[in-house]
DNA sequence: AGCACGCCGACT
DNA sequence: GTCGGCGTGCTC
């Protein structure tokens, strides 16, 4: 009897019976089965062959196939996602679809085939005397010198496959498929990098001696300190030892330049999995990764499930990167993910960023992860000097200070750019009256619309919703004013306080492809542009060697936010754009600006730099009990109404009351942030306890519970482990 | 999630 | 008289 995981957000595996003729002992688990579901056809994937099922044989089905030999996924993988999917508390079937590629779930081979043609055997005798084209003739003399694959076919331009499926109508040439033999290791000297810092030889070592073995690392290196010259040595030497590396980077930091620099050092085939591909290429690239024909494969949070053919190491770049956790559906981390997967497998992991997570630090503080600092700049780069600009004292336009302003004119005098920093795009956050208060809501959410003066828009920047910007107050008929800064303002107000001085600004409102960025970087890096604007996007991956003066323009927003890892959130983002300062030889200026100078997190940061910042950090959550030093699970609702949304998690608070004991704290529950968003109501429960054992116990009884209880009827629920957000 | 089955309004 | 609205129930 099968016991098979199907794509359907139920969290239970079906039972079935092997289809006909097909001996149950030589399936492996990982492989996957067609099997008839109610009145369609699923592919779902083989968990186990059991001896007996909870129902009776009577009511149990026929699978319909056995799709392959070798299971899909390699064993430590497989399991990986299993655990993943109970850790997660995720339906098994969903994880699994969530590792597989598409093409994978609708039945497309495990191995690449490539399609063959030839000349049939009496293909002469029957063309004699037809005259062909200049199409036909030039495949006609490939099909002469042998057979032809169907990537040389497509190499030789678009007509080639019209003219060759001519043939084939007229019978002239035959096709086979062919399975290339799984690819030998393939193996090449690296090129010779840059001469090393005495850290990162340092580092380099303590990887290379832990090849072979699990060892986890935190590689943290100040920005411009080579953690990625670092990655590359440490997989030079996996590669020697004829084994694959496995290197995650966040969603936005994979660029081709980020590629190139792989592909420049190593002459091998480079697997690469982002969000971009199209189904087939995915498959490819998956397929390269699975056979070891690519040793060295790169990809975003769902790559940590790729199969490995001879795993040697895997890399986590940036591994403070929210875009690592899956914010919906099946809400894995991949960082974490990475570290287990490396234990199974035995190899070394490592976790490199300039900000590490807190989360991170203490698994070294510990002793879990051993520490590998890159203290210098590598080359003759200086530290950026760093000052607060108190916005209580001084006066400020359109949200740049003056201390800022004469900053700014200072570097651009000297032929440095500058780049500020606002993470918030826009014209203005409020269209706000100032007879009557009013100001623009979005009707969907409680939150106000952002104006959006290029486009003459307001847009909610949570829902989407748009619409026309009103003339008048509809309230009072007065005069509406944006009110408060985004990028798009900015970047006007820059035209009036430094006319002609090319500006460039970045964020998603102005890049909406691969090209846009690649162009705007073009802008920047050739001169032409002085200044930079732009939220986040600006901060993550890009280098900018000609930038002297970074000016974070308000980080009072991510001081008081409701949610408490708000903290930690803006002082990695005011480090990571604070490194985009200075990396040539010039030295570097960063200006803060704040209206509470004296927040204690803030000057600790400024003072003693993310150490100093991360240890108070530390120290008040443990204080307070948030992680690292607890375990938290968000069980999140979403209903038609208020009322719908608490009374479920009011209905599951009572439920979990009892098994919770004393063990289990449960917060709430309470309206989110944003109560409502989209047109619905939403709500939350939050579960903290200082074992994480005892968590999952009651995760694991309660959850399943929860669709029979006859108030999740018309509610959407989702439970979130280890969540990022939880406000 | 699909998909079927099942009972009540505006159309040929 | 039917096509079709989406409520609810099930899928080994």
């Amino acid at each position: 009897m099968l016991r098979i995981a199907l794509d359907v957000p139920l969290r239970r595996l079906y039972d079935y019976l092997p289809p006909d003729g097909v001996a149950v002992a030589g399936l492996r688990p990982g492989v996957r089965v067609e099997v008839p579901f109610g009145p369609r056809t699923l592919i779902g994937v083989l968990v186990e062959v059991a001896a007996g099922s909870s129902l009776p044989t009577s009511r149990l089905r026929a699978a319909r196939a056995v799709l392959d030999v070798e299971p899909a996924l390699d064993p430590v993988t497989f399991d990986l996602v299993r655990w993943a999917a109970d850790y997660y508390h995720h339906p098994p079937g969903e994880a699994l679809a969530a590792a597989l590629p598409i093409l994978l779930r609708t039945g497309r081979s495990l191995l690449a085939r490539e399609t063959y043609w030839q000349w049939r055997a009496d293909a002469a005798t029957a063309a004699t005397g037809t005259r062909l084209g200049a199409r036909q003739k030039a495949v006609a003399i490939r099909l002469d010198a042998g057979p032809l694959s169907a990537s040389a076919l497509a190499e030789l331009g678009d007509g080639a496959r019209a003219a060759m499926k001519g043939f084939a109508q007229k019978g002239w040439v035959e096709s086979c498929e062919v399975e290339p033999d799984a690819a030998p290791p393939p193996r090449g000297d690296a090129a010779p990098g840059p001469v090393l810092t005495g850290a990162q030889a340092e580092a380099v070592a303590a990887i290379g001696a832990g090849l072979g073995t699990f060892a986890p690392f935190l590689l943290h290196g100040v920005t411009g300190s080579g953690k990625t010259e670092v990655y590359l040595r440490s997989i030079a030497e996996v590669l020697k030892r004829g084994e694959q590396a496995l290197v995650l980077v966040p969603e936005i930091a994979l660029t081709p330049q980020a590629v190139s620099r792989f592909a420049a050092r190593f002459p091998v085939p480079l697997a690469v999995l982002h969000s971009g591909l199209t189904d087939s290429e995915r498959l490819d690239m998956w397929r390269l990764a699975r056979s070891g024909a690519a040793p060295i494969v790169i990809g975003t949070r769902s790559a940590v499930f790729v199969p490995l053919a001879r795993p040697g190491i895997i890399v986590v770049d940036e591994e403070h990167d929210a875009s690592y956790k899956q914010q919906e559906g099946f809400r894995y981390s991949a960082r974490d993910l990475a570290v287990l997967r490396g234990q199974r497998h035995g190899i070394p992991v490592v976790l490199g960023s300039a900000t590490p997570s807190l989360e991170t630090l203490q698994q070294a503080d510990v002793g879990r992860y051993r520490r590998l600092r890159l203290p210098e700049r590598a080359g003759a780069a200086v530290t950026p000097r760093t000052a607060i600009v108190d916005l209580r004292l001084h006066e400020e336009r359109q949200g740049i200070a003056t201390p800022s302003v004469l900053a700014m004119q200072r570097h651009l005098a000297a032929g440095g750019q500058v780049l500020l920093y606002l993470n918030r795009r826009g014209y203005a956050p409020l269209l706000f009256c100032p007879t009557c208060s009013w100001a623009a809501p979005c009707s969907a959410c409680d939150a106000r619309m952002t104006v959006h003066m290029k486009r003459s828009r307001l847009i909610c920047h949570h829902c989407g919703m748009q619409e026309p910007v009103p003339y008048a107050c509809p309230q009072c008929g007065a005069e509406l004013r944006p009110v408060g800064q985004g990028t798009e303002r900015v970047e006007d107000a820059l035209d009036e306080f430094f006319p002609g001085v090319p500006v460039v600004r970045i964020d998603r409102d102005t890049i909406q492809s691969r090209g846009e960025i690649e162009a705007a970087l073009e802008r920047v890096h050739s001169g032409e542009a002085r200044i930079l604007v732009g939220t986040q996007m600006l901060t993550k991956g890009h280098d900018f060697p000609d930038v002297t003066l970074v000016v974070v323009l308000n980080a009072d927003q991510g001081l008081f936010g409701s949610d408490f890892r708000a903290s930690e959130r803006l002082a990695q983002s005011i480090v990571q754009v604070a490194g985009r300062a200075g990396r040539a030889s010039r030295p570097g200026e960063v200006l803060v600006q704040t209206a509470c100078p004296e927040h204690p997190l803030l000057t600790r940061l400024l003072r003693e730099g993310y150490d100093g910042y991360a240890s108070a950090a530390l120290e008040e959550r443990a204080a307070a009990g948030w992680p690292p030093f607890s375990r938290l699970a968000l069980l999140r609702a979403e209903a038609a109404s208020r009322e719908a949304a608490l009374g479920f998690l009011e209905a599951a608070r009572a439920r979990a009351a009892g098994p919770a004991g004393d063990s289990v704290r449960l917060l709430g529950p309470v309206a989110a942030a944003m109560e409502r968003r989209a047109g619905r109501f939403r709500a939350q429960l939050l579960l903290e306890s200082a074992s994480r054992a005892a968590l999952h116990r009651l995760l694991g009884s309660w959850l399943p519970e929860l669709d029979l209880l006859p108030e999740a009827r018309g509610v959407r629920w989702s439970i979130d482990v280890d969540p990022l957000e939880t406000s």
